[in-house]
DNA sequence: ATGTTGACTATGTCCGACAATTTCGGGAGG
DNA sequence: CCTCCCGAAATTGTCGGACATAGTCAACAT
């Protein structure tokens, strides 16, 4: 069970052709996109298929849609798009960024964690924690257990919001990493560091916490960037 | 021109239904959700029109669809979703939630704007800073100033993920807030700080930045709580 | 007991049509 | 020549139906 799933391909192909118009005529924020039966038409797809893709853009305060205006971008996503799929090229920027913006997101994230987690809570992840570390000496795919050890993290902090930003960068971080590499197990170096993040956390020791995950961030953005290194120079 | 749109009522009037589906069964994360024709049928509605509600719902992660097997929670949104306009109720909760969100990122972004903005970026926060200003001591509407201030603070960083995010939470905001109160102008205790904040980016001094940034963030937490407050008494 | 097939279910995509709204140009009037 | 108003065009929002594709599960045959 991957929690984690890249959309489908034809709308993906819609995000890629859109990225392609933004970069080729230079279209910044305020911008107008071209309208949605065009975009059927030239790409041979169905309109409704369009706006699901273009929906998406939307949910993620990309671009916004007018009844009558037209549809224009929100946001500056020059330089390549990074929140979205791409096909082909492979950016160590995109890797990076989504890295950037999770460090604060899963800083804080055990710090309120270590705060307000009750005792059912802090059982949860002491017992995903010792789970995570037999999957982790058996040599076997720990990837599942990780995600569900952050997950309850995540839970904790008894806001839902952390785990679904979260959440969406693991998944642009899936779309644009793992399909290329495979299944590359990032990160095998700040396994060791969860069992201590653990116990800090159900200890309430906010501040631990919050530093061993900053070290934990550390060691995936190394391993990211090492791997990233390696493909550079292929 | 409001940068942040509710999405229409008829996708509205499906999340609403979503949401009581999902308290009134307390459905959780790995819960299966009722197929789209049944859901079209039972609010009126077409397909397409259901498929596109949900479609937003799956881009931010909260649910993952499977083509044959049907749509699955991705994540716990119990005690009523915030994400989400909802119509009738304010709940306190959704706008601490948002804040406690927000505040991590929007530190970061100062601190790393502080470190990375070019010449042209320092120039453009501070021309906005000013506008801000004058526009403020005018006794005018300041608020979309402010949001092209904070925008360009984002887009100073080089990383479009923190401005993309960030909007995402302020249309949360806005959905669960400025609806029902008309508009507040919120923070208003938080403007004379925007003038040494911008200042302290300019000079590329990163942690009295993030300091001042935390303030601002403190005030306007502190007026949205007291606003809630008020509400609460009512 | 087990493996396989087939019906059923649910999402993915397409098409055509109409409604609602904004935009823009052209014409009447000053 | 300029301004104001109206209507046509453009564009998104919604609807209904249809078929394709893939997962689910139970009945069946071995």
């Amino acid at each position: 069970m991957d929690p984690i799933a890249p959309a489908s391909h034809k709308q993906r192909q819609v995000m890629d052709a859109l990225l392609e118009i933004i970069d080729s005529e230079s279209l910044g924020a305020g911008d107008r996109l071209p309208a949605e039966v065009d975009l059927a038409r030239r790409l041979g797809l169905g309109r409704g298929t369009v706006r699901e893709a273009i929906k998406s853009w939307e949910a993620m305060g990309i671009v916004t849609r007018n009844k009558g205006a037209g549809t224009v971008l929100a946001t500056d996503i020059s330089g390549h798009a990074l929140q979205l799929p791409l096909s082909v090229t492979l950016e160590a920027q995109s890797l990076a960024r989504t890295l950037a913006v999770r460090r604060p997101l899963e800083i804080e994230a055990v710090r309120i964690a270590a705060r307000h987690a009750d005792e059912r809570q802090r059982h949860e992840i002491r017992g995903l924690m010792l789970e995570l570390m037999a999957v982790y000496e058996a040599g076997e795919d720990w990837r599942a257990v990780d995600h569900r050890f952050h997950a309850a993290i995540h839970a904790a902090t008894g806001n839902p919001l952390f785990g679904q930003l979260i959440n969406q960068l693991l998944r642009a971080f899936h779309d644009i990493y793992e399909a290329p590499f495979g299944q590359p197990q990032l990160g095998h170096a700040s396994l060791p560091l969860h069992r201590p993040l653990a116990e800090a956390i159900v200890a309430g020791d906010a501040e631990t916490a919050a530093d061993l995950m900053t070290r934990i961030l550390d060691e995936v953005a190394a391993a990211a960037a090492a791997v990233t290194f390696r493909e550079e120079q292929a």
